[in-house]
DNA sequence: TGTCTCCATGTGATTGTATAACATTACAGG
DNA sequence: CCTGTAATGTTATACAATCACATGGAGACA
């Protein structure tokens, strides 16, 4: 499952397809989620942690199983509850989206600042990338002030090729 | 499950939350569909009317498994794929949307003509309405457009509270 | 120090969502 | 009649999420 098709290159891979230093990236990340909880009083307990740094090795969504594999091999509790609590901690705190689409989870690129995610989607390799929208500006926006729908959250995720892909099948 | 909340009558309305007669609603979606399959030769079979029909019902989004116990009610196939295809189906030729965010599937309200739909959901009363959305217009098609990728298809989700839901909460 | 409480973790069991794999039926066309 | 194809049906299983309850540690506080 882990396979191939992600080890194109540890260091450079496609970010949000975009080419970057994936070692950096990563600890960039741990980093600011540990500035994160400090300065907000949350606890950033070891299965947290993990989870958050499974979630970390590939910019891509994994399934909660596949994560519940991973911490099973790190020692960790098997059971469903321990992903789950651990995952719903991570998004409730922006440092993880859901990926509704996919019913799977993607460590978030800057968990800095409160943001309004959207994603892409690559259909073929599964990567994702992150990015900003502002549906309630648009159309959507209008509809809702228009029947007086008050929106709290939107999901906005885009299905797709992604440009290696694409290329590939240039090739 | 039907309940009062639905049957607030009237004639008017963008649609989802206002109010609206039901029965017509119904009756010009059927007579859509129809019109739909008749023209591009697709097979409006009794497994897919029924579903289609019990998805019509209400503005609100059906879990799969609460389909197929109104198809074994209506002596229908009472097993998982049963639903699933006639749901694929349905899908896949524009009469019924997934709402990914609830893992549920409602009737398209216009399915005459192909759209991009965005559909608003009440955490409260769980209604659904579906309006429209053009997301590659804005934020989300610079990004996609500055990475390179390409995109097919969109799931444009708001959660809020509905009008209904809050006038209920305010009185 | 001791203990109380909160919260996180752990486990087993269960429910809900979705698909794989395969057998059967319905029907159109040669 | 035979055959190809689409739809339906059934069994079984994989994947996703939650419930219920027990345990244990860290900090608050007497």
């Amino acid at each position: 499952m882990t396979s191939e098709s992600n080890k194109i290159n540890a260091a450079t891979g496609p970010l949000g397809f975009a080419q970057h230093d994936h070692r950096t990236c990563i600890s960039d990340a741990i980093a600011a989620a540990e500035t994160r909880c400090a300065t907000d009083g949350l606890r950033f307990t070891p299965v947290r942690r993990k989870v958050f740094e499974i979630l970390l090795q590939e910019h891509r969504a994994l399934g909660a199983y596949t994560i519940l594999d991973r911490l099973r091999e790190a020692g960790f509790g098997s059971q469903p509850p321990v992903a789950y609590r651990a995952l719903d901690f991570l998004v409730a705190n922006g440092l993880a989206h859901k990926i509704e689409r996919l019913n799977a989870f993607i460590a978030c690129v800057h968990p800095s600042h409160a943001h309004t995610p959207a994603f892409m989607i690559c259909r073929l390799c599964d990567a994702v990338a992150e990015t900003q929208s502002s549906p309630a500006r648009g159309a959507l926006g209008s509809a809702a002030r228009a029947t007086g729908f008050r929106i709290e959250r939107t999901v906005v995720e885009a299905e797709g090729v992604c440009p290696a892909c694409l290329d590939k099948a240039e090739a």
